[in-house]
Order: C-alpha cells, then sequence, then structure tokens
DNA sequence: TGTGGTTTATGACAAGTTGTCATTTTTAGG
DNA sequence: CCTAAAAATGACAACTTGTCATAAACCACA
C-alpha cells in the first residue's frame, strides 16, 4: 500500500504518476514493467518512488484497485435500477462493461490483467508475498452499498458469510469470462455479444443450479 | 512453450531442470524468481536455458502445466469413483487436494501461485502476453478422458460447450476456495476442514442454484 | 524574520538481471 | 573416419532494482 507521503501529494503530480502508470501497465504486465519507464514518464527522481512505494507491486495494487472503484460504482448502479436484483443487474452490466472493456480508456491494461497470471513479491519478513489490492475506505463504502442495494430476499442466502460468497462468485464468473474474451480474442468466436451471452449463460448455471431436478 | 531441444535431453538433465523451477517457484512467485537461480541450481549454462526456453514464463507455464496434469489425473479417478457424479467428485477431492495442497510437496509452489496475480510478457511481436499453460498431447487426453466420464445426464448440460463451462466453473470454484485459503491463511479461521466446507457450500451453489424458487 | 527540527527530494551507485552470439563440442549418418 | 547439423557454452552489453548520503523544502514558534 502506498505511503502517506504519495497521498500528501499535489494532486497534479500525484496523477502524473498515475498516468504513468496506466501506460506502463497498459503497454505490458506487471511482469515486464520497470520502474525505470515509469519514473522517466512522470518525471520523479528515482528516489521518490521508493518514498511513495515499496516497490512496482505496490503501485500496481494500487492502480488496480482504482478501476475497481470505477467498476463497483457501476455495479451500484445497476442494481438499483434493477430493483435490487443482483443477477439480472449484472446481465445487463455486462454488456455496457464488455464495451468499455473492449474500446474504453483502459482497454489494454485489461487487456494484460486477464491475460496474466501468478505474480508478486517474494515473502521477505514473514508477509505474505502477493502483490495486495488496495482497501481503501472508499472501496469498503462501496462494498457495503453494493451488499445494502441487493434485495437479498429473491436468493437462498441468509447470512453474511453467504452474501459475500455469492458476490464474490458473480464476480468471479464476471471477470473469468471476460478473461476468456482476451484469451479468444485473437480467434473466430470473439464477438463481444457473443461474450455478453457466455456472461449471462455462467450466470444462469449460478442463479438456477446445474443439477438436473426432474428426471426426463 | 519448450523447444523440442527440451524435450530431446536426457531425463536426468530434464528432471534436474524441473527439480530447480520447483525449487524457485516454491521460494518465490514467478515475478521475482530468476533464470539465474535456476541455472545455478540446475547446473546449466546460460546459453542452454534460452535452447530450451523463449524465457522464465516460458518454463512456468510448462511447469504448471505438469502440476494441472496431476491435479487432473486424480479428479478422473474421483469422477470414476463417484458414478460420474461430478460436483460429489469434486467435492469429495476437494478434501483430499485439502491436504496434499497445505502438506504435500507443492506446498510453497500452491502458496505463490494462488498468491500472486497478474503476470506475463511484452507482447513483442503481436503475439498475446500472458504465460501459456503448456498445453501437451497428456493433457488434451486427460481433459478428453474426464468429459467421457461424467455422467452429464445427472445436469442440465445438452451440448459440448456447455460442458465446457462447467468444467471451467467448477474448477474454478475450486481454485478460488483454495486462494481464499491462502489468502487468509495468517488469520483466524483458515482450518482446513473450514476450507473444504467452504468448497462445498460454494459448489452447492453452482449445482442447485442461487435463486430462491419458492416465496417464502 | 530567523531558527531548528522534521519531512521530502534527489541521483549516483553497487549488485544483480536478462537475452545474444560467436565459438566450441557433440551427435548421427554415410 | 569425416562432415554437416544440432546442441552447449560463457563472456558481454544493456538494462534493473533498491539504497543511502546529501540537499532542499516545509513548518511552528519566538
Amino acid at each position: 500500500m502506498p505511503k502517506q507521503t504519495f497521498f500528501n501529494l499535489k494532486d497534479e503530480k500525484r496523477q502524473r504518476i498515475i498516468d504513468a502508470a496506466e501506460r506502463e501497465f497498459s503497454q505490458c504486465p506487471l511482469y515486464e514493467s520497470s520502474i525505470n519507464n515509469i519514473i522517466k514518464d512522470a518525471k520523479i527522481p528515482r528516489g521518490s518512488f521508493y518514498q511513495y512505494f515499496d516497490d512496482l507491486s505496490d503501485l500496481y495494487g494500487y492502480y488496480f484497485s482504482l478501476i475497481l472503484e470505477d467498476i463497483q460504482e457501476n455495479l451500484i448502479d445497476s442494481v438499483q435500477e434493477a430493483d435490487g436484483d443482483i443477477f439480472s443487474a449484472v446481465k445487463k452490466y455486462a454488456g455496457e462493461y464488455m464495451k468499455e472493456i473492449i474500446s474504453g480508456n483502459h482497454r489494454d491494461f485489461y487487456r494484460n490483467f486477464f491475460l496474466g497470471a501468478n505474480i508478486s513479491k517474494r515473502s521477505k519478513d514473514g508477509k505474505h508475498p502477493g502483490f495486495d489490492v488496495y482497501h481503501s475506505d472508499r472501496m469498503k463504502e462501496l462494498r457495503a452499498n453494493l451488499k445494502k442495494e441487493v434485495n437479498w430476499k429473491l436468493l437462498k442466502v441468509t447470512n453474511e458469510k453467504d452474501q459475500n460468497m455469492i458476490q464474490q462468485l458473480i464476480m468471479m464468473i464476471f471477470f473469468h469470462s471476460f478473461a476468456n474474451y482476451f484469451v479468444h480474442s485473437n480467434n473466430t468466436d470473439s464477438d463481444p455479444a457473443e461474450v455478453q451471452k457466455e456472461i449471462e449463460r455462467n450466470l444462469n448455471w449460478l442463479e438456477f443450479g446445474a443439477r438436473r431436478t426432474e428426471d426426463k
């Protein structure tokens, strides 16, 4: 997680760093990104970078959290519009979001993100390895909001733990489907509309279950 | 994907490289792994490494595929034992596999894998970035076998595409639950038995659906 | 305005990394 | 035994990263 010094920065400078990070992480995944490129681009000296972040993955986690907040905000709106029905909200939202992912500003970042895999830092001091998504207060707020907007009575869910699970599973399917899009995006059936349909079908399994109930 | 030269190697030498990879990727995730460590460990000269692999992520993808084959083989056995019921097979298998992950040989590798995130290589020549899991013929065979062993009549699945989807979703939930274990493994409720229960509950959502059917 | 203490900025640097390539060694046929 | 193709080798240039001693900026208070 970025150090306080980073948040104390003047908006303009902070933004310059975020922009540089976006450019770098859009051009290549964390694995091949370099601090050098970012500081050159953002025009900050090497030492400053380490004044703000532990390392590259620290910045990456922060940048990712910004994007996550975006997604979450829009999703909340969708749930509201769908009167608390999270399944139909996500299905509807998937269509819009598809456009954003395919042709929006973060297009290349998403590509690298979804196509990527395992990464993080050697665990030195007993801290766990893995790039940490920075959990801002804003994000906690958004998560709580989402949970509030969902009409849980529509689902079989009874306790908070299960609520979290369902939310996670839905997002998992959501992300997984997008990852699939990028994996196949060189191939034939990478039509955005196709992807949306795939998301819908996948969500349907979760919504209605995959097991046949009556014998044919 | 490793070059033919690698597969032509004498078993002993090939194994030495695989063992070195295992040690390196167990100690730290791809992001911080180094070719240097591996060639020193495996006692092969630098140039040879590049005779066998494109780069580190190439070796990583190959190593990962070996582990995946292991999982797949065991899963097939479980499905057979469960008379083709993939859901109960995975639930049962999850328990055994949990032990393997927590205390087995690949323990540290899994930890790094599940805790890690996004990684891959800069797309240079139009090839997609992302570390590719090496799809061996063996793996294709295993996949086909699994599909054959599953009794699809138990599910609502009618076509092959949906079969693939369900298989993917199940594995996703499976992996996701393990990832959760590692994320929380510093925390309180990281009891292996708990994780197995969590996998079961998650699979239940997919199996029976999350939407309430009758009004209360 | 001056002063001292804390925070932030800076860039040179050691130590390490990667991919290449000219050269040597091995291998397999004829 | 000889030769052409395949494989092995390690020195090297170009690049990375994290650190650290030093300089600058900031701030509170007299």
